[in-house]
DNA sequence: AAGTATAGTGCAATTTAACGCTCTTTTTGT
DNA sequence: ACAAAAAGAGCGTTAAATTGCACTATACTT
């Protein structure tokens, strides 16, 4: 998945849950403005960023061969 | 995958491969330094230096829903 | 249309990742 | 066992992520 795929998959997910972003950010506990920044697209976060604000969507990081399929 | 199994996957990806560190690290553009880091599990990379890395051993990133066989 | 909730941005401070260099430790090959 | 290669760690600098606060913009509801 490419940058903007893992940000649409977020957003998505946490819309598809009716979570705002700012109860999410208080969930995984990271700062808002980090969580509105990786939203739109203006951010770069840590893997420990990223993998809270998945944990508490209930999604998880993983990493698999490409082109399984190709 | 938690922290732990990222990295693993990683640093196992790479000696499958029989790719040192150093390879890797300029393959990927990103410091030694860094990577070195992060397969030692001292590390919190930003997504975009975890992204290149895997990508030049042929592996993306993905976001799942968790407990999907539970 | 007005009002409220939610999302996005500018600014500035603090923390920390990224990085190179050097050195030590561990692993590997002969 | 020795030598060479690879991996890990200490130290310091630079660049960038994280964060809060205040403000603006967009969306949603009545």
């Amino acid at each position: 998945m490419h940058f903007n795929e893992l940000i649409k998959t977020i957003k998505g997910r946490r819309e598809a849950l009716q979570v705002t972003q700012e109860t999410l950010a208080e969930l995984a506990g990271v700062g808002l403005r980090t969580l509105k920044q990786f939203e739109s697209g203006k951010g770069n976060p840590t893997l420990l960023t990223l993998q809270k604000i998945s944990d508490v969507l209930g999604m998880e990081i993983c990493l698999k061969i490409k082109n399984y399929n190709a």
